[in-house]
DNA sequence: CGTTTTTGACCAGCGC
DNA sequence: GCGCTGGTCAAAAACG
């Protein structure tokens, strides 16, 4: 909803990035409203009152501010023929003199009162509007930061706690735990090119050279599964599948091969029989991410086996099939493909839960894909509505104003949610300009769109950490949004389905303090020698 | 020599 | 039933 002036430039978004002038800096801090400084948000509120109170000239200048920012995509038009009426009316008067009468004059004078009046009418009501929502942010902001720092000390419980675990456990195991716990919070998922593969560093864009990099290696806690399955099984591998159903790892192809062995498994337990239907639903859910990249994979931090490749209908550009090979019996598959409209642009799609754990590196991206699933059908499960409507949580969490960004599909076989991380191929970067405050920070001057998923990639990491060593469970419960006519009421809505949610409040809020000390440079976290760090230990 | 990639073959689902 | 398509397998080749 809000358009910030700084992206009207119609430059394309990396553009902005690599050349970010003094003027932009200048105007990103005078336009940007960042609902995660209250000192900012004060500032706002201040200038939005100022400009209420001043004279009349300074009214118009901030009625057109306020166009562009937060009416562009409703009444763009409406206000650009006022502003262009208030302006043409007072220019012409100004150097026109063709002897008009006094009376004349007065009129006009009265008229461009009574508009200017009505504009101030339309400008209070915006402002009102914004009023509300910076409150509405800012509250939602002091929640979240008061939930992390309940985080933060139950965190430092557990790592006083673990210390204790390193006595009786193997130091090496220990010192992975402990890598663990102190890197994660830096971690980002590098959608950029295989840090490992140098035949791949040639060919990266300079998009993805912002990316920031992970220095970890895959430093993998509590593998049960790499203790009792010393050797690789790769192939098809039904029985350790069985075996192991957990909540990461169930095997992804319940439908198509194990129809009815599913079915023996649950015999006599409708529940079960209906909870394994949806497991394989889940199983089934698809999170395709598009990203531009020139190399031929990105990295995500696991480790893949190529199975397959296949000429797909309707593309020229084969697709390529991937198994993760972290762990024997891993059900997540892969597939890589190049958009035939844009061979620039890689789809990535992702397809079932790891059943091992993972590197930091690898979390945010599975946890943003597992999030992604989830969502998607904690939405579809309600009704098939859920899928559709764009009211879902996690397209207005993450993309409330832009439909592009993310996208969901129930015309596939499988319900399918499309994160767009690449700016729209007409550069219209408006669509990168929001009011969510993730997306603001993809906005800031040299953080690059792509890193968003690590955004939400983290804070649902922090979320698993919490559940895994705390005790406490994903909520069961599916955020319900309900359907609502305005963008405005939508995006409140999912935020305060957000915010209602310790877990992922707590968790999204950690993400979001990361950041934002991140991008701020006042992070003292020990942990900065991840960024800019290239990690040459994740093989492709 | 172990691992990964390539690639033709095979299978299942779907529409006609 | 047949053909098309997507997905997977597995032997051979390539790679380190």
């Amino acid at each position: 909803m809000f358009r910030f002036p700084v992206s009207l430039g119609g430059s394309r978004d990396e553009g902005r990035h690599d050349q970010i002038t003094p003027l932009d800096e200048h105007r990103v801090v005078v336009d940007e409203v960042d609902f995660f400084s209250e000192k900012r948000a004060r500032v706002s509120r201040e200038n939005i009152n100022d400009a209420e109170d001043d004279e009349e000239a300074d009214k118009v200048h901030v009625k057109m501010e306020n166009s562009r920012v937060e009416e562009n995509d409703r009444s763009r038009d409406v206000n650009i023929g006022l502003n262009l009426l208030t302006a043409n009316t007072g220019s012409d008067e100004s150097t026109v003199d063709d002897g008009l009468s006094m009376d004349m004059e007065d009129k006009r004078a009265k008229i461009e009162n009574a508009q200017l009046q009505e504009e101030v009418n339309k400008m209070k009501i915006e402002n009102q509007r914004l009023r509300d929502m910076l409150s509405q942010a800012t509250n939602n902001f002091n929640a979240l930061q008061n939930q992390l720092v309940g985080v933060m000390r139950q965190q430092e419980q557990r790592n006083s706690s673990q210390d204790h675990l390193l006595a009786t456990e193997g130091k090496a195991e220990g010192r992975n735990r402990q890598e663990l716990q102190t890197m994660v919070p830096r971690q980002f998922m590098d959608l950029g090119p295989s840090s490992g593969a140098a035949e791949h560093e040639a060919e990266v864009s300079s998009e993805e050279r912002t990316m920031i990099h992970s220095a970890s290696p895959p430093s993998l806690l509590e593998s049960s599964n790499l203790r009792e399955n010393g050797k690789r099984l790769l192939g098809r591998e039904e029985s350790p599948e069985e075996s192991e159903s957990n909540a990461w790892g169930n095997p992804n192809k319940v439908p198509k091969h194990n129809s009815s062995s599913s079915n023996n498994n649950n015999n006599g337990n409708g529940n079960v029989i209906d909870q394994s239907a949806a497991e394989a639903t889940m199983q089934k859910a698809r999170v395709s991410v598009r990203a531009r990249s020139e190399a031929p994979m990105i990295s995500d931090g696991c480790q893949w086996r190529k199975y397959g490749q296949k000429m797909a209908k309707g593309n020229p550009c084969p697709r390529a099939y991937y198994r993760c090979t972290m762990a024997g019996a891993c059900p997540v598959r892969k597939q890589v493909q190049r958009c035939a409209e844009d061979r620039s642009i890689l789809i990535t799609t992702y397809e079932g839960n790891h059943n091992h754990p993972l590197p930091p590196a690898a979390m945010a991206m599975a946890s943003t894909t597992t999030a992604a699933a989830s969502m998607l059908l904690s939405g579809s499960m309600s009704s098939q509505d859920g899928l559709m409507n764009p009211t879902n949580l996690l397209a207005r969490a993450i993309l409330p104003c832009s439909s592009s960004m993310a996208t969901i599909s129930a015309s596939a076989p499988f319900p399918t949610i499309t994160l767009d991380l690449t700016n729209s191929p007409n550069g219209n970067t408006p669509n990168m300009t929001t009011n969510n405050p993730l997306m603001q920070f993809a906005q800031r001057p040299g953080f690059n769109p792509a890193v968003l998923p690590q955004v939400v990639g983290q804070a649902l990491y922090y979320n698993q950490q919490q559940s895994k060593f705390s005790g406490l469970q994903l909520p069961a419960q599916p955020l319900q949004i309900p359907a609502t006519s305005s963008v405005s009421e939508s995006v409140s809505a999912a935020s305060a389905a957000i915010a209602s949610d310790p877990n992922f409040a707590a968790a999204l809020a950690a993400a979001i303090t990361s950041i934002m000390n991140g991008s701020s440079h006042q992070n003292n976290n020990t942990n900065n020698n991840n960024v800019a760090t290239s990690n040459g230990d994740n093989r492709q």
